[in-house]
DNA sequence: CGGGAAAGTGGGAGCGTTCCCACAATGACC
DNA sequence: GGTCATTGTGGGAACGCTCCCACTTTCCCG
């Protein structure tokens, strides 16, 4: 393996003028890189991200940690983040949190996380306050995308008005019997997503003057089969819902098959609206609350790397802006066959 | 930060003994490796890979290089991959290829994936000759999945059959006029499966002594988007295939909504059969030939750590096994409205 | 009871960079 | 013509591990 020393004698200088050329630091002349960069190339030398990593302390990978790479608005996040961090020589490395239910530990407290990487994105997670001391221990910067907690540098959708959104455009079209179907407002996997939707869905529904029957609120764990689940209990009600607000497109697609199954006909039958504008939601026609995934994928890794790199940096709080996004699974209630 | 050689002083050892007894490697006694685990717990000592990497020449990182993402497919073997890595205590360093034309090109030359990793899974890409080259040169394990490359380690399914199955359950069904959406056999992107699924659904309607007038055959670039403009061509013909094989369930659920777009009944107008078994294609009731897709990337990891682990290893050639697996839409042939 | 193997441990030279400091040369300015 | 920045360069000590080799001690066996 050629190492900078090679270069260094193949340059006739010393390693330390080749390290700066290669580096693009100043006080190198431009002829120097020049021939530098030229012997480097031809001798084919790379150099060495250990050695470069032990000696200066910075190892240019930032760590995404994600509850599941399968979900799609976690991919496309983690894209998002990816194309900015490759634009400026970043490495990302993965930290996938699903299954295994001992990965969350063990990427806070075990994980090398600590020595392995410049800065730390954390999608959708909000850290308990013993991560949250772990990851400020560790000295370097992280950004949370999805949670919304003061203090940090916070990327995200007003969840509480995606909610309102979605939910109003039910009340605009005369439903009254409205279901929610979220999940855990607490545990591990708590973020701020779960409990903020389901206030914004309280709070219209309230502002419009309608009550809530009690049981209209169901857990579909934000999967396509949770929402499944969910929506059969809630259509197979008595008192059945007129429509249905998800928390998420997936979960909003298991409940569009739960009424199928049940013989109810879409929005006729029953109106269902998710969040996200999940790549499928258009072929499910699915009427959905829009939010800029990618986006906020490109932004966190933006702002990580802008604490990384400049001195007087602060944490600030980005929300980025949703939309409603109408299609044909929402209408007036109407043609019910009881 | 406390390094090895705090923890060293505190039990009153060298660093070679901390080092031995840190890593699990026999020479040390039970007594004195209990002492040091207890002592660098105490000390809060965490290793620094960069050193590790330094002396040791490994870095314990798998480089995993993905066309997309935010394909369910991918990140589907990504997360097997990752699975399996973190059990091992390897690191899993992300390269997507998606949005910039150029990632490809620099993440195989000019990338520094070269000294930051112990080994290379490659998604669904057949890399060029050049590439190949490159990737030999490193000297470290490569599997590559979902493509077949004699000589090379490789986890995939068999895509011929897998079309074939596909097919055949049309034509079994009656169908005769069977239209095929694929994708590119050769570019940038080519990988074994477009080639090797046009070749099944080739084979069996020739076997089936079915006639394949032109035009039939169309691209859909193996997305949801493409598969749904390839079926809006296939199905404005005057003569309407009344059957689409799909060579993937993205372009399958495209199809389906080009048949509604056009008002056409699936599967009484046309069936649609896909491959992958998506995660959303039992939403969609599709019927599809299911691949092991998690498996495969636990299978590829599986691999690619053996290779490091043994010293007699061989590239192996890992076929998984497909299965067919009928929902809705698929029908006999009928009620055609014409 | 002597010889040799096995087990446990320590010393210290790398590994390939970065970065601090020193130094020389050049040019600007009064 | 002397002082002082400024620019370009080199020397060499870290950085925090791993791993080779040597050494001591213990144990086994004929």
């Amino acid at each position: 393996m050629t190492g900078i020393r090679d270069v260094a004698r193949d340059v006739e200088m010393s390693t330390a003028t080749v390290s700066r050329a290669l580096r693009g630091l100043r006080g190198v002349s431009e002829t120097t890189r020049g021939r530098v960069l030229e012997s480097a190339q031809r001798l084919g030398y790379v150099p060495s991200p250990s050695a470069a990593g032990l000696a200066s302390g910075q190892t240019r990978t930032v760590a995404v940690i994600v509850p599941r790479v399968t979900q799609w608005f976690f991919a496309a996040v983690v894209q998002g983040a990816e194309e900015v961090l490759r634009e400026r020589g970043y490495d990302l490395l993965l930290y996938n949190l699903a299954g295994d239910p001992s990965a969350r530990h063990r990427v806070f407290e075990t994980s090398l996380l600590m020595k392995r990487v410049d800065a730390v994105l954390v999608l959708s997670l909000k850290p308990s306050p013993g991560e949250r001391d772990r990851l400020s221990r560790l000295g370097r910067p992280v950004t949370i995308v999805g949670a919304d907690l003061p203090g940090w540098a916070t990327v995200r959708i007003d969840d509480e008005e995606a909610a309102t959104t979605a939910t109003r455009h039910l009340v605009d079209l005369g439903h009254e019997r409205i279901a929610y179907i979220g999940g855990a407002t607490s545990g591990v996997l708590d973020f701020t997503a779960p409990s903020a939707r389901l206030a914004g869905y309280r709070r219209t529904l309230d502002r419009a003057g309608l009550e809530q029957p009690p049981g209209l609120e169901e857990d579909g764990e934000f999967t396509a089969a949770g929402g499944q689940a969910a929506a059969l209990r809630l259509l197979a009600r008595p008192d059945r819902p007129t429509a249905i607000f998800a928390a998420s497109d997936e979960m909003a697609i298991g409940a569009l098959r739960a009424a199928r199954e049940l013989g109810l006909r879409v929005p006729e039958d029953v109106s269902v609206v998710g969040v996200d504008d999940h790549e499928m939601a258009r072929y499910f026609d699915l009427t959905t609350v829009a939010q800029p995934v990618h986006e906020q994928g490109r932004v966190a890794a933006t702002q990580v790397l802008a604490a990384l790199t400049d001195d007087d940096w602060t944490p600030e709080q980005v929300i980025l802006p949703t939309e409603l996004v109408v299609r044909r699974t929402t209408s007036r209630p109407g043609q019910t066959r009881t």
